[in-house]
DNA sequence: GTCTATATGGAGATAGAC
DNA sequence: GTCTATCTCCATATAGAC
């Protein structure tokens, strides 16, 4: 994951590490505030409390530096929300699994994260050279959700007049524009993740199927043309 | 609306107003992509076909060059949106309204107007110093939306384990959001005004007024207390 | 009104001391 | 490993010709 500078002599959790850790906390921080032409070098140290050429002894440029704020903004968040997936009972229902991605997209980026704030409100602005690492962890990302969807549309609990593309896109675009507005003390997180929850389920769902979906495997031979949905990125 | 420059001998329609449109178009299809501190002027000059130089001969500097594109994006969406409903018949019901704003929402980020996107994808990264402008009429937008779902709360339209506000951002959110991924190519734009409209009245409404909402007159004396929610922006 | 030429300052990057 | 000093480049902004 982490590149590390030159000197390997020191051991994983050394000084050295320490401080290439801060420099990329401090530019996570500047990153999601000023944006990628707005991060300054001079900025990023001030914050990582080191002058600014001390940086170049850990990142070989300001470039390289912020592509690993970005990269590792988006894997980490592509790492937490399939951990949380992959801990649910087999027979979770895809919903239900589609709420669990919700809320922990929400806490990650709300609670956790500068570098999901940086790289999602970056990745728009990004020069052609540095987009390429970045989008293909975004599609690591896209996938999990874009699986989430075709499952749901497998099993019949999606509506039928949602283009499931569209919907998972719009989905997706409520969850990151939180991190424009939500403010602690405007209200809890909970509230949030309550209400998003309630609002994807319900925008979603059959109307049948909103109060209590059953909890049942996924049924693999009810599936029409699996292969279409699964082209549909 | 517009400052104008210095020599006012010329018509409106004149050369300089002219070319005045043309660098605050160039200005906002630059900020959209690069964003706030990534905006050159020689850039902007590029797109507008002519000299840096000459843009100061129509605005005082950078700084208000691109404060006059924020605020005019914003401000344009704010006018259109309103507009819209104003033209419906004043029995149309809350949700159908919601649904109209979504639409004209759509439509002209979408469609019409790099400087909405401009400001949509900026507003995080304005200078303290800029920000009071765009942030006045910001509110006039984000009160459009409050009483869309003041009303529909009012008249017991939206599921009561919604939190208003937070709804009401995530909504927003989706709707600014889908400047990041629509592409005309993947998928026409009715296609996604389509698929919006039904999750954001799916997921606001009460289960038994989704299908079909009775086009009913705003009823003031049902309300519980209208003004707690007025007070929530 | 728009150009060419240029003054000014700020930011990334490097050299070399400690 | 981190610092001070410095090089170089580039963007805003101005002066003044046309």
């Amino acid at each position: 994951m982490a590149r590390k500078p030159a000197n390997t002599t020191s051991s994983a959790g050394g000084k050295s590490a320490r401080t290439r850790q801060r420099i990329l906390d401090a530019a996570a921080h500047v990153l999601s505030r000023k944006g990628f032409a707005g991060t300054r070098l001079t900025d990023v140290a001030e914050v990582a409390e080191l002058q600014a050429p001390a940086i170049y002894y850990h990142f070989p440029s300001r470039e390289e530096l912020i592509e690993e704020v970005m990269w590792s903004g988006i894997a980490n968040m592509t790492d937490h929300v399939q951990q949380q997936l992959d801990a649910l009972p087999p027979e979770t229902g895809p919903l239900d699994r589609i709420e669990v991605a919700v809320e922990s997209h929400l806490r990650y980026q709300l609670e956790t994260s500068d570098y999901t704030t940086a790289a999602i409100r970056n990745a728009g602005q990004l020069p052609d050279n540095m987009r390429a690492r970045y989008e293909a962890e975004a599609n690591r990302y896209g996938d999990v959700w874009r699986r989430l969807f075709d499952a749901a549309k497998r099993e019949g609990a999606l509506r039928p007049d949602l283009d499931a593309r569209a919907a998972r896109m719009l989905v997706l675009g409520a969850l990151n524009w939180a991190a424009e507005w939500w403010n602690p003390r405007r209200g809890t997180l909970d509230q949030v993740i309550r209400t998003a929850k309630s609002l994807v389920r319900a925008g979603l769902a059959v109307p049948e199927a909103v109060e209590a979906e059953p909890m049942r495997k996924p049924q693999r031979s009810r599936a029409r043309k699996p292969a279409k949905t699964a082209s549909n990125r």
